[in-house]
DNA sequence: AAAGATTCCAACCGCAAGTGA
DNA sequence: CTCACTTGCGGTTGGAATCTT
């Protein structure tokens, strides 16, 4: 059966030709592509115009990045699949010059498997249990995973107010700032925008090779209770939202977040300054010149925080923002 | 060296949402 | 509102490339 936009031409299909990529790059660079079901016709190619698309879209592009994907490019692809799921095209906007298939065609070929070898479930990034190890082919089942759950898990960590005393003085002694220094350094695994109105909680970047993730993280002789809150229906105990007003988990999906405090309230939006810190597995500072009580963040109004970015989560019982 | 097994990814398919007549 | 058409998305797959026996 022929494709629906293509049924009436002789359509060429599989791989593409260099000839043929030569024919597609040469109309669109002078033409651009306007509707792509006329573009085959004008630029003389015996293809559908869904072909052309994909090829121009996901191989002919000349801002496409090729190569391998970075450490960076996986952490980053773990930490928002943990929040979204599978949705490939949002994933790949923070990846600049990847495509939503190369980035799906990576974690099912790649990223997967690690996390399988790692103990984790891919689809929801909880452990899996030692009979889902052993046969992961029951692991997509979600009410399996509820017995890796503790009974009464809250949310954890937000940026607060309290941020601002932090940033804006590196060096301060204050109560408040050395609170906030011994929290657990965390990442930030997507760009958030301006429209959402959630809080933002967080895990630690090295949370899936960490097996006691769900347990207690023990960091300068504080310790801190790390769990996993409510995201999206398809990763319901991965990294997420708490509603600010009603403080219920935010059960559906999102694509952005704002950090810092509600609407209406005093808003600190963090931007780093140079250089970010690279962290190890375990959550350790891998250049070790580069303390985290040396971070110097500036606050600024509405602005977007790049992604994958760090900074030091401060953990609070609630969120009561006044 | 050759055959069989496995991996990987470019490209396909069907569906849903958007758009405009 | 319906209908036709386009665009974009995520799941799936064919087969080339690579690995294993």
């Amino acid at each position: 059966m022929g494709h629906n936009c293509c049924s009436k031409q002789k359509v060429k299909r599989g791989l593409w030709s260099p000839e043929e990529d030569e024919k597609l790059i040469k109309y669109i660079t002078t033409q651009g592509h306007g509707s792509w079901s006329s573009v085959p016709k004008l630029a003389g190619l015996q293809r559908c115009g869904k072909s052309c698309r994909l090829r121009w879209i996901n191989y002919l592009r000349p801002d496409l990045k090729r190569g391998s994907f970075t450490e960076r490019e996986e952490r980053i692809i773990i930490d928002i699949h943990r929040i979204l799921g599978n949705r490939w095209a949002q994933i790949a906007k923070h990846l600049p010059g990847r495509t939503d298939n190369e980035v799906k065609n990576f974690w099912n070929s790649c990223i997967k498997k690690k996390l399988i070898a790692q103990g984790i479930d891919p689809n929801t990034h909880n452990l899996l249990s030692s009979t889902q190890i052993i046969n992961n082919n029951n692991y997509s089942n979600n009410n399996a995973c509820n017995t890796l759950l503790p009974h009464n898990y809250s949310p954890v960590f937000f940026v607060d107010s309290q941020m601002k005393e932090y940033s804006s003085s590196s060096s301060s002694s204050s109560s408040s700032s050395m609170e906030i220094m011994k929290s657990t350094f965390l990442q930030l695994p997507f760009i958030p925008s301006s429209h959402e109105t959630n809080t933002m909680s967080a895990l630690p970047t090295s949370e899936y090779q960490n097996p006691n993730f769900f347990g207690t993280i023990q960091e300068n002789q504080s310790s801190i209770t790390c769990l996993p809150i409510s995201s999206s229906p398809l990763n319901p105990y991965g990294f997420g939202f708490i509603d600010e007003n009603n403080g219920i988990f935010n059960g559906g999906s999102f694509d952005e977040v704002l950090i810092g405090a509600p609407p209406g309230k005093e808003e600190a939006m963090l931007q780093p300054k140079q250089p970010q810190p690279v962290l190890n597995h375990d959550g350790q500072n891998m250049n070790p010149s580069l303390e985290k009580s040396n971070f110097d963040f500036d606050f600024l109004e509405s602005t977007v925080l790049p992604c994958g970015m760090y900074c030091n989560l401060s953990p609070i019982d609630q969120f009561a923002w006044d």
